[in-house]
DNA sequence: GTGCGCGTTTGATCTGCATCAATGCGCGAT
DNA sequence: ATCGCGCATTGATGCAGATCAAACGCGCAC
């Protein structure tokens, strides 16, 4: 219960505007739901309901089911994140744990149902929802266009960008998800995926150490690889 | 002018939330731009604002640019579609008509400034993009996971549902886009588009006349070809 | 009607990535 | 430390779709 107590607080200064109400408060500490999961684990968000879900600490995966083999990752969620949930709508989409994390679950409605005269929630959701659908159109372009290598690199450095923890040394991430989860949310094989890993090893763009802890050396060429340069033109 | 005021009557009957203040109704009224566009034109929204264009009359595709050679259309606008352009961020979008055509832009803005209580705009605005979120997620899918067939018969009954006229006789769509469209929509070729109509063509899935209108013969097969079966599992 | 141009279709070949198949190795359990 | 399992790497082969190249035909101007 505690732990809610923080989960909430934290949520409310990175993420909630300044000066709500206190009704707006109440209430969405009322329909909040904190989610404390381990590796593998669906966050049972259960309804048809949207849900925007802050992550706190670990890391999760969105993930839309297809056949029984495959499946796309449409959207990563990192520490200081919120990403949008969609219920079930055409696709199957479960939002798992990629190792163990806390989650704070928001209803969307719950900011939809703005009391009166304050619509500084609504405004948050119409922020974040355009966040998450520039985000996914990102990543239709780099579905319909990009090759493997390029796919790889331009993932390394967003992976680079948002992921990033006070523990890695510099130029170092830590990757929380596994190679099929990778390939998973490139598009490709994890085999491809692999071969492109080593192939960026053996020309000196990155480093790896065990299984999940890249280190970036030379950014210029990896920036080059993962096609950031055309888009310039 | 007259024309302006068809289009923005037509608008608010069809996607604006009934019983708006007469404040709302004016300032977008006052914000809102017509657009009529030749072929090819290029809507000019100029600034960094993203916009919600309604489609009155005509088609318009929403592209991508990468390199000077490569381009992703990320959406497709058909009568009577809100369609969310972004403005000028990371990549480069334009949202760009594929016949003549009749537009009107509104600032996103326009829609996030409610004034004060009503809120119902800012309701509408979340609902958008929302919707083009999911669109936009279902395309990633479509992309990460779909082989050419699957996505050209996809792609078929998608624009027929959308885009079917009053003009057109039952089970045929006139596709307001040429194949290079298709193409660069699918994250294919035209070569590959156009073979697999031809293949399409010769098993009986689908009839084609002229450039641009496909009756579809067999809806059964064409749904189990775009790999529908396999979602519901 | 006739002729021309561009979008489309069709064909031949190439290649990047998937697939199939071992082998290797990091990492947690003991 | 060492064992053993599951993820990851590496290798061999196949194939879907890209690329290169040529013919076709729709739709427009005259």
């Amino acid at each position: 219960m505690n732990a809610f107590i923080e989960l909430f607080e934290e949520f409310d200064r990175r993420i909630l505007p300044h000066h709500l109400t206190d009704a707006d408060i109440l209430r969405l500490r009322h329909e909040a739901l904190a989610l404390d999961l381990q590796s593998h684990d669906h966050a049972g968000l259960g309804s048809d309901e949207d849900h925007f879900v802050y992550v706190a600490k670990g890391a999760v995966k969105l993930v839309a089911y297809l056949s029984t083999s495959r499946e796309q990752i449409v959207a990563f969620g990192l520490p200081g994140e919120l990403i949008h949930v969609p219920g079930s709508g055409q696709h199957n989409f479960s939002l798992i744990a990629l190792e163990p994390s806390g989650l704070l679950a928001i209803p969307a409605n719950s900011l939809l149902a703005t009391s009166g005269k304050e619509s500084a929630l609504l405004r948050l959701a119409v922020e974040q929802t355009i966040l998450a659908l520039e985000r996914s159109r990102a990543n239709s372009i780099m579905l319909g266009t990009r090759s493997a290598r390029e796919r790889l690199a331009g993932f390394l450095l967003d992976m680079f960008e948002r992921g990033t923890r006070r523990d890695d040394p510099p130029g170092a991430v830590t990757l929380p998800m596994s190679r099929t989860d990778i390939a998973d949310s490139l598009g490709l094989t994890i085999e491809t995926v692999s071969r492109q890993f080593s192939e960026m090893r053996n020309v000196g763009l990155i480093e790896t150490r065990g299984r999940s802890v890249v280190t970036i050396l030379d950014w210029e060429r990896l920036a080059l690889a993962a096609g950031k340069m055309l888009e310039a033109a």
